[in-house]
DNA sequence: CATTCATATGAATGATTGTTCATATTATAT
DNA sequence: ATATAATATGAACAATCATTCATATGAATG
């Protein structure tokens, strides 16, 4: 192994704190998977209850319920109850600027997906 | 289960194109691990190579490599061979920006985080 | 060309996770 | 209070995935 000691001496000095990492990583995680993005962009619509999210996306219930309390563990959806139904719905403008971001840098560039 | 066919026939009437969601949850999935993540904080502060990653994040050659494999599939990351050497850099402006989006989230509000 | 250094790759494994099934809440209505 | 509708939750299972270990490539050097 070659030396770097003068540059892994730099990049200790301004390193990331550890937690923030994984707050990060965590968050990204939620958005990491088709059914919650599914779900997310939904509900850019609007606000809609869990059976019409469900219906929705042909899905039963309580795989859409535990979807939604990932979402809402990490404050990326909010509810309200309206009788026996809770409408779901963004919980801010980050939500779907993230969203947007990532779609941009998926759809810039279509040539070989998985290549290499 | 109540009546939402109103709904759910405006909804599919401008539903976003299933490949792009995969594409999308496929590209936050990888920004999604802790590893990763920390990769990309460090290779945002110039071109780093294989060994020198290791080193930094203190991980062994091998985990470094297939992880940077992965980005380099989703084009996050690109290389250069110098001699024996091969030194991975960002592949573009989106990949910071969408870790920027993401850490606003994170550090807007740090009240219970796995709260609920 | 044999050796060494830097990196890549394949298989195996342990941990994480999305979905399903069954059951539990919570609220309305009769 | 019972029944029913809407949603939530817990356990179990299958699939995915990050890491490790062993080995392979590819380049420089003696």
């Amino acid at each position: 192994m070659h030396d770097h000691s003068a540059l892994l001496e730099k990049m200790r000095a301004h390193a990331p704190d550890e937690g923030n990492i994984l707050s990060l990583a965590g968050l990204f995680k939620v958005f990491g998977d088709p059914t919650r993005v599914r779900i997310l962009y939904a509900l850019s619509a609007g606000e809609m209850c869990v059976c019409a999210i469900g219906e929705y996306l042909e899905m039963d219930q309580s795989a859409v319920s535990h979807q939604l309390k990932v979402l809402k563990q990490h404050r990326l959806v909010k509810n309200r109850r309206e009788g026996k139904t809770i409408y779901y719905s963004l919980a801010d403008r980050h939500v779907f600027s993230i969203i947007t971001q990532g779609w941009e840098h998926v759809t810039e560039e279509t040539e070989n997906e998985a290549a290499e």
